[in-house]
DNA sequence: GGACGTGGGAGACCAATGAACAAGTCGGTT
DNA sequence: AACCGACTTGTTCATTGGTCTCCCACGTCC
């Protein structure tokens, strides 16, 4: 179709040898070519509009510039498209190309496997592994031992490096925001999954009430299918007046659309009645609510940027990346302030105007 | 890292030329190989784990079985994953992969251009575009003449083929559920921005009240910036006493979810009061407003098949995408029906249950 | 004993890279 | 004045992992 301009045309056009050619193009240090070629070569490759032909040379030099993304579901979760546009610009500005393929949570080892020989066949320099939610894993066997980095999630084995959000740190901001606004009796509605986010979020809840010398209540942890139906029914439960609290900490922003519904129901008004705080950050809901959600965000972008770093300079054996397998990178969670939180109305009058002691940050 | 075995492995364990391996394993139909040395060549393939070196046999076919995928906008909206979804997958079926390119809709031509480039460079057999929401475009120059098609975008210049949703269906049936339900005077929420959408539902809302012999009321047509504060808005205009209509038809779902939150404000109980539709089908708002949205679905998944089936058919010589570039092929936008249509209180109480006359169909 | 069929191999080729080497130039030395 | 060695400036040739077009060897049959 397109009858390309390969380097042998523009030797041609300049008069002189592929090799040449080659050596001009590509900068070749110990290539001693006379200036005068040198722009023989550059107009002539410019005139022709010569791009190389990056299969040829990847066959020749042992090195694609590809990179293989393997995604469960990329469909089904719109964080997913942040992961790859991390990604993708990240491997752009370093001269790298995303090759992607899709998976599925449900599909078999033996089809996880493939997957990864599918990419290794094309050659690709390295394999990012993206799921769509945090949790561990169990890693395709050919994929240790090459360069690749797992994205949201982490290796059973830790034998594969990876990158995860820091959910401890994410929550714990999230908690310490409704302190910092005077709250003394806060809630949190909580996930029923055993995922990794799950166990964090309430551990960071709980520590961070302890570190303010705030009690725990058991009862003002309510949990329920990580949903917004789920959110709904756990909300209704925690909202009960006799023992309100006056913020509520959500498992992530859908639960607490639904717990925007109940508090509508019970007569409500956030943030004057009730403050809500979620995580996610998923624009979709918590910009949309209203009033508009402060939320704790995903860094999905930063986590496909970063594992596109560090696997690049991998390849390019800048960095051993077994020097991060045994531990996941875990990169902050800012919060986004919106419109949810406001202070409490009874008890602690003291602070009205939000208090402009910072936010704990999550190092 | 991976001492891939190569073809010259084979045939060194199998006792034959690689000439001979090739010709047995591509199944070449003109090669002359004895039974046993099939299986010889079959058995040592198998046993060291042989893959074909994806860039060599691309490199000496002049065929990469690459696609090339450009997408404006990769992450902001969660429609993009299942284009790339239905793209992926029937690329794989039929043995390609898809190479990624994020573009953004703000980008100069240039770097259009030079996104095309890069991926030609690759040597991709064929080159997928696809805009984030359905509209007219431009295509760089470089894309004309090789195989490309365009998805959820018309070319101006109409010389490449692409896919787009079928509004003036989807609007139809969006209206006639509102029309089977009962309603006879309805409204509509709009979009202020020049896109193909806004007229095309304009339209299909008038030209099915037509249909129905229902009258137009210009005053039932509010139009706002799509998002949700602007579909509150509207709403609020829409929704005043004097001149309420009994059913709404939205420009999309964020709308709808602005609209709900103005009927709530207003003591409307959807479905009972007031009915709603919706378009586009977001998963997150759709399914989780309460009630939950009748909407039409954007046939995302399906443009993304569409365009890689026919691509690929193209590239294999079995389809002329000409014939298919002087108008754009219109997919399908099927209802989804929830729980925000209901039959009017007042006026005709004749149809109570939702009549079993079916929606019109969108040919 | 020549034509034909069968089984398989040699080698060019795809578009690049890179090590080794060759032709031309020039300064200095004897 | 002739020779030598060092530089400059490119070129030749092998290589990467396959594919594909001949071509060859060996039997067999008429």
């Amino acid at each position: 179709m397109n009858k390309s301009v390969g380097i042998k045309d523009v030797a041609a056009a300049a008069g002189v040898s592929v090799t040449t050619v080659s050596h001009v193009l590509n900068d070749v240090v110990y290539a001693r070519v006379g200036v005068e070629t040198r722009e023989r070569v550059h107009e002539a490759a410019q005139r022709l509009g010569y791009g190389p032909n990056r299969l040829a040379q990847a066959l020749r030099t042992q090195r694609s510039g590809m990179i293989g993304f393997i995604s469960e579901e990329i469909a089904t979760t719109p964080h997913a498209g942040r992961i790859i546009l991390g990604a993708e610009e990240t491997a752009r500005a370093r001269g790298y190309n995303l090759m992607i393929i899709n998976s599925t949570s449900t599909s078999s080892q033996d089809s996880r496997e493939s997957d990864v020989a599918d990419l290794l066949d094309r050659q690709v320099d390295g394999i990012l592994y993206a799921t769509m939610y945090h949790r561990k894993l169990a890693v395709p066997k050919n994929l240790v031992g090459l360069p690749a980095v797992l994205v949201d999630s982490e290796d059973i084995s830790h034998t594969v490096s990876s990158v995860i959000p820091d959910e401890i740190g994410g929550a714990r901001s999230a908690v310490q925001t409704l302190i910092d606004a005077g709250h003394t009796r806060i809630g949190m509605l909580n996930n029923t999954d055993d995922v990794p986010a799950t166990h964090s979020r309430l551990r960071a809840f709980k520590d961070t009430l302890a570190n303010a010398g705030l009690p725990f209540h058991e009862e003002l942890v309510q949990s329920e299918h990580s949903e917004v139906p789920g959110g709904y029914q756990a909300a209704l439960r925690l909202l009960k007046p006799q023992s309100r609290p006056t913020a509520v900490f959500c498992y992530n922003d859908r639960m607490a659309m639904g717990a925007y519904r109940a508090a509508g129901e019970l007569g409500l008004r956030i943030p004057d009645d009730i403050s809500f705080v979620g995580f996610d950050n998923q624009q979709l809901i918590a910009e949309n609510l209203y009033p508009a959600l402060t939320t704790v965000a995903l860094p999905h972008y930063e986590m496909g940027a970063w594992a596109t770093e560090n696997l690049i300079d991998a390849i390019e054996g800048k960095t051993d990346l077994h020097l991060f397998a045994a531990h996941p990178t875990a990169l902050p969670c800012p919060m986004v302030l919106r419109d949810s939180v406001g202070s409490p109305k009874h008890k602690d009058a003291s602070s009205r105007a939000a208090p402009d002691s910072p936010t704990h940050a999550n190092t």
